[in-house]
DNA sequence: ATATAACATAAACCTAACTTTAGGTCAAGT
DNA sequence: ACTTGACCTAAAGTTAGGTTTATGTTATAT
């Protein structure tokens, strides 16, 4: 059982996002004593789906969605699941992106090391060309198809 | 040479963004047509380059410093480098902290799965335990730590 | 010539996710 | 009793990144 302030440090998050999150109806099971909310384990792992599902995207109208549902029990496992999957796959999309952008700044790098090495770009505006290492080359081409 | 309608299309992007991003001044070198905007090679590789640095997490207005930064020529290679390591790192990151987001999922996926098998959930309130499957325990662990 | 499609601007509007402000309550220690 | 720190609410404010609207201009096809 923890106060808002301890929660707070635990996951890093201002006071004023959780209690914006209680509002938005993130926490539908909380309990008060005399008015101040009282987290539970119950409250704990749902912050640690909510940090999940915010990163793989979803808005914290269908986050609140979700918390209802896992009070109607068994008969959200279906529809619980269909999210996750959902979710799961969009992460997976989204990490084949970044390799893609991360590619991108490998190559920049690459780029503006041997730009300051030869003291200009000129060389390298004929690229690509054999003198782009094959790293940087497989690099390029990734960051740059489709 | 193309019009805001064809890049528009080849980018998929609203022309009414195209449009937000030149007014913010991420076109510096555009060129105009009796008012229209011609886009040239120039500003297709600065929409890739945009569009890079953006999924990278970096702002609008700091989009715009790199793109002054490209018109000062050798001046500013250094700080350019600099900038592309710094998001280069940034993404490194993300990506690390997306893995943990799908192991968080596919942990949700497997627990809803055996969920809908078992009609309940009673069984896995105890976990973990030795019925977790083994990529599924690393999964869990994997996305709970620190 | 004229219709229409594609371009232009400035300014207002929008949305999500918070954050801040102003004012008040509660619990613990001295 | 009283101060202090941690909690509370409702409502207004903020920010980023666009989008929409209203109005006007330019290019192209018939």
């Amino acid at each position: 059982m923890y106060t808002i302030g301890e929660v707070s440090k635990m996951f890093h998050l201002p006071i004023s996002t959780l209690r914006y999150y209680d509002q938005q109806g993130l926490f539908p099971m909380i309990t008060r004593k005399s008015g101040i909310r009282i987290f539970s384990d119950t409250e704990i792992e749902a912050l640690r789906v909510i940090e999940c599902l915010k990163k793989s995207g979803l808005e914290i109208k269908d986050i609140k969605s979700f918390m209802q549902w896992c009070i109607e029990g068994a008969a959200s496992y279906q529809r619980r699941l269909e999210l996750f999957q959902k979710q799961k796959k969009t992460v997976e999309e989204e990490i084949i992106q970044m390799q893609k952008v991360l590619d991108m700044l490998k190559f920049k790098c690459w780029y503006y090391e041997t730009a300051l090495k030869d003291g200009s770009e000129k060389n390298l505006k004929f690229l690509p060309n054999d003198l782009m290492p094959a790293e940087i080359k497989k690099a390029y081409f990734h960051s740059h198809e489709k």
